[in-house]
DNA sequence: TCTGGGGTCCTAGGACCC
DNA sequence: TCTGGGGTCCTAGGACCC
């Protein structure tokens, strides 16, 4: 395995570069995309921030820069960026057999086998197929580990005459490139594992790289130690060609206004199991327990602040909507306290496992065959007639569910509703039509 | 007025067992 | 003065990631 290449690709500024696909105008024009309830910036193109927006800043603080600048600005269109992700996946598949889908906007391939101007070349031509076919830029790492291969990556993004593509395979490229960088952009150096380094005078990537493992262990624990190794070269973490089975799931949410009553907060409780349910059933995973939790905003100064949690335990594993609605309506019931401006609930479960290899109660079980076959039924409804065609009465139907998330500057889906599809014109010349006809 | 959501991994410390 | 040794499991909290 020495001679291993990985390859690290990404999309640029990945949610604006999604939206700029189907908008031409966009191009050159600052973009933002807002998280759920359009409350904070997520992504920026590289406009907007040069403009001073940082990642994560809320809105309100930076709506009139955006009006002065002529910012664009949508709320997330999860539908749409999962879609583009997926379709650039399908084209990683054929430069390589072994593909790790990281996140969203970022995959590794390996690319092992290849001399160095053959990698460099195939990183080049991934890149301007991904940019043709599905309309993202991208940027490519190569390196021998994922951590060399992020590096890379990194650079390849800060250096414009790069052309998108680094490559940190080679002794000599690593000598060059890792002392001109802070040692806070290694993947896995977050501020307070920075802060501790350099507070020893660990303060470039090549410093990180010439630590004592041991050192290193000491210092951030066996994480600590497993990138030093990985910066000099030795792989530590493996690609994962099979996604692992999720251990937790959590669906939780802001309220896009405060909410004050029982019913309205049971009723939000209730949509998030429906939600957490569904996710559950599309891997064939099972819980035997709901924690719901829901609590007022840290920013609400004027009001009284109050946070409440409970776990509620099932006779045994289930992933039935039905179920999990119930449970978690429940524990609304047992911690609700009057009196309170929530912003915002959640459901959350742990320890997943396998729904068929759970074990059954002996007594006061639930009749799953019969779930089986209700929730397939619902969920083929709401696959065919959209999400919350279907929903069981339990779930709620009391309000207008104004507490919902807000996305008031969505863009179409464009890519997986027939009704949103963009509206290509095609212009010609009266004689062109004219001979077209003849 | 207005501040996101969903994950993973690691460690320390306590409870408990033989 | 002085009170074993070695395990496992669970949980909370910290850190990090996108």
């Amino acid at each position: 395995m020495t001679d291993r290449v990985l390859a690290l690709i990404d999309g640029n500024n990945f949610y604006c570069s999604c939206e700029r696909v189907f908008d031409a105008s966009l191009a050159g024009r600052p973009v933002i995309v807002l998280s759920n309830n359009d409350g904070c910036a997520v992504a920026r193109s590289n406009e907007a921030k040069s403009l001073g927006i940082r990642m994560g800043q809320p809105f309100f603080q930076i709506q009139d820069l955006c009006r002065r600048e002529r910012v664009a600005v949508f709320s997330s269109n999860y539908t749409l960026y999962g879609d583009l992700s997926a379709r650039m996946g399908v084209i990683y598949r054929q430069w390589s057999p072994e593909v790790e889908t990281y996140s969203i906007d970022e995959s590794f391939l390996d690319l092992s086998g290849f001399g160095a101007r053959d990698r460099a070349q195939m990183a080049r031509d991934l890149r301007a197929t991904v940019r043709q076919w599905v309309g993202i830029p991208t940027c490519v790492g190569l390196g021998p580990t994922k951590v060399l291969a992020k590096l890379a990556n990194h650079i390849a993004k800060k250096n414009p005459e790069l052309e998108g593509v680094c490559d940190l395979t080679g002794a000599a490229a690593r000598a060059e490139w890792l002392p001109r960088i802070a040692v806070e952009e290694t993947w896995g150096i977050g501020r307070a594992s920075a802060a501790k380094l350099r507070a020893i005078g660990v303060n470039t990537v090549a410093d990180l790289a010439t630590m004592e493992p041991r050192a290193a262990r000491g210092l951030l624990t066996v994480v600590g130690e497993r990138i030093v190794h990985e910066l000099r070269g030795t792989a530590c973490l493996a690609l994962e060609l099979v996604p692992a089975s999720r251990k937790g799931c959590a669906v939780t949410r802001c309220f896009s206004r405060k909410v004050e009553s029982l019913d309205e907060l049971s009723e939000a409780v209730a949509a998030h199991a429906t939600r957490l349910a569904e996710k559950l059933r599309r891997e064939g995973l099972g819980t035997d327990h709901v924690h719901v939790f829901f609590h007022t905003s840290e920013f609400d100064h004027a009001g009284p602040q109050h946070s409440a949690g409970v776990t509620v335990r099932l006779p045994e594993a289930s992933n039935c909507t039905l179920v999990l609605v119930a449970a978690a309506k429940e524990g609304v019931r047992r911690v609700w306290r009057e009196g309170y401006r929530y912003a915002k609930a959640g459901v959350v479960t742990v320890d997943l496992a396998p729904l068929e290899r759970t074990q059954r109660a002996l007594i006061g079980g639930l009749d799953r065959e019969r779930s089986a076959g209700l929730m397939a039924a619902l969920d083929a409804c709401n696959s065919r007639f959209g999400r919350g065609a279907v929903v069981p009465a339990a779930a709620g139907l009391l309000t207008k569910r104004s507490w919902a998330t807000k996305f008031e500057m969505r863009s179409p889906r464009y890519t997986t509703r027939v009704d949103e599809l963009p509206i290509a014109k095609a212009f010609a010349t009266v004689r062109t039509c004219l001979s077209e006809c003849r």
